[in-house]
DNA sequence: AATGAATGAGGCTTCATTCAT
DNA sequence: GATGAATGAAGCCTCATTCAT
């Protein structure tokens, strides 16, 4: 990895506002739509600026994606995850808390959602970037935060670790995606509205759990 | 719905092979990367004609992906789906006829799979068109093919049939994900390469009938 | 060599005034300071299609030193140096000639000047391209048109035919400086008024031939 | 004249560093390419204070077009010139003296060599500056240097003062043309390696005295 | 009706010059 | 007086769309 922009000093503030411009018109409209000019004018800068301090529009995207996943990284609090007793206590504390996320950041969320499939089709100077950031977050693995939860339990025989893993992530993405649509329509949203969104969670969880069919 | 160009007469020999060059470019490089000149040469036709006939590059990409649904649904045989005795048996014949769908119309799925994301990103003149082939297309839903399996079997008091028609949505995108992830590395695999993923689908559906904990 | 721009059909008569209009830029103003949007102007062709033809401002500065080339070197007569017995006929000939050349072309003339000088301090992308026009144009040597006349002659014994080659380019140069001297004053001359030039070709032969000492 | 900046006090120290930093750019990248920053931070020096001290890049330029011809003219030692019996002597002292002023100021030979050229093309602010630096430095003229040594030979009838002039320019011109070559190619070469070149020179002379012509 | 060459608005990027500190 | 971060005009190039043939 080289620096791409040596050593240039950045005015914070600025920095702040040009990767918050970005990171809202990248998460609206995506990467090709957007367009630097207006980046500038919403981060009430002049164009020039943002290829000072990020190089170009390709870098710029990646720090922007790199930032969302710093600030969702800084902000997590796993013990939120961690310190359950059962699946359900622990899908409901986590959808909450994740739902705090995406109302607090959304512009963030909305940048680390589609990040990937931007990568696909992006100009390759992109691509690598992407894949970059991409790689180096996925360190703390949803995995190990439920082994713990796991351990506590008495699985069927035929059920390990890895299956319990991914239907996990499936009633996460699924969540994820109610909470999406939902956002879309009540843009303005707080926590105590998604009261609906988490009883999901738990039902989902339940059926995690213990079938549907009865015994 | 408007219709886009009021009275054209169309070659539909050329109308086709403009749908089909664009749904394989949208499908592997993205709406705006796309590139009209292509479309056209790969569609053996002159650019001027694309824009008679489809009015300008956005109301093409809607009636791709019109034509992508129309495709898809045309060749769709929900008896697959119906004449099964239980989840595991459907999930299985489900998930076999979707794979061969998508090694026989690999663009006519790449479209559908983003195209709801481009929708967002998309000059809102796309926008629209977008929704709307969605909206029409949401008709044949899953639940309906499930219920006559689900009639067949005893259900937990607190099951009801949303929830159980969620649950198996969540295990159909799951096997996509996965498909789409393997036929990235396998280009040109065969159905008989997908046993793997094949067997995931059958323990997801376990998991959904009868839960991973014992009793 | 690659052909840059695969099979573009180009209109004859737009690439001929692209061409002059770039040619004349090129040389009156240089490569940096020439405008594409001036060129386009003055060409009165749009400004999209120079770079349909040509690729990019580097394709097309070298074409236009192609074409230089192509122009000077098509309406070159050499017999005009050949046939002369003795080296201030040859002289004569030769400069009336490229006068007559200069005056017909003198933007080509311009471009083919400097076109050296500027290859040094393009832009690395031009630079190949314009040696490799130079390298490509270098087939009639000075020395060969010189040959058969010093055939005739009869040359002091410590003189030999590279010797006479180097005096007669210093020569040909410096009646080429006077003759650019004279016509940036003069931008209208014809023919006729270079005669004093002419008699101080003749002169500075004169002494290549005789020397300025008194024997 | 115009002085370019009424009343800046200025460090001596940094407009030397300047000019050095200047010089050295303009000389190998040329005008249009050498960019301010890379000057300044050469120069160590602030990007501001250049143009605080030279108002701006054009008049930068004519400076350091001033200064090359500066120190050239401070460093000329007329008296390699003046003192010699014959052209072939002095022929050689001023070729060897030429080179290693070359060899010790490569930059300011680099930007006067090519200074004119610049001229034409350069932004119409910079041509009135350059002419006036060349038309300054054209006061002690090769003439007056040559016409001592001219006076002790018996020239033929036909030939003038002036004549014998524009043959030695060509002939040192020549010279320098050759040199430039050769530095090229061996950057860091000593004087003693220039002897083919002196060589050159002499047999150049020796023409030009006797001619090629046996009598 | 079809063609595809031509158009030009609009995007990204550079760099001489300014001006707040 | 000096600094160097910030500015934005200006340049190159792309590509959806038009229109003469």
């Amino acid at each position: 990895m080289v620096d791409e922009t040596p050593t240039v000093p950045k005015d914070p503030a600025k920095v702040q506002r040009i990767l918050a411009s970005a990171m809202h018109n990248f998460a609206v409209h995506g990467y090709r739509t957007t367009k630097t000019d207006v980046i500038a004018q919403e981060a009430d800068v002049s164009k020039g600026i943002i290829f000072r301090y990020f190089g170009n529009k390709a870098h710029l995207f990646v720090a922007v994606l790199q930032q969302a996943f710093d600030k969702i990284e800084g902000v997590a609090d796993y013990s939120v995850w961690h310190n359950s007793t059962d699946l359900v206590e622990m899908i409901v504390r986590a959808t909450k808390y994740k739902i705090e996320l995406q109302l607090q950041y959304p512009d963030e969320f909305g940048v680390l959602m589609d990040g990937y499939v931007i990568a696909e089709k992006a100009p390759k100077e992109v691509k690598a970037g992407i894949k970059a950031v991409y790689a180096r977050a996925t360190n703390v693995s949803l995995q190990e935060l439920i082994t713990p939860v796991l351990d506590r339990l008495e699985l069927r025989p035929e059920v390990d670790y890895d299956l319990v893993y991914t239907m996990m992530t499936m009633v996460m993405n699924q969540i994820q995606e109610e909470t999406k649509v939902f956002m879309k329509t009540h843009p303005h949203a707080e926590l105590t509205e998604f009261t609906e969104i988490i009883e999901h969670a738990k039902r989902y969880v339940g059926v995690v759990e213990k079938g549907i069919l009865r015994v």
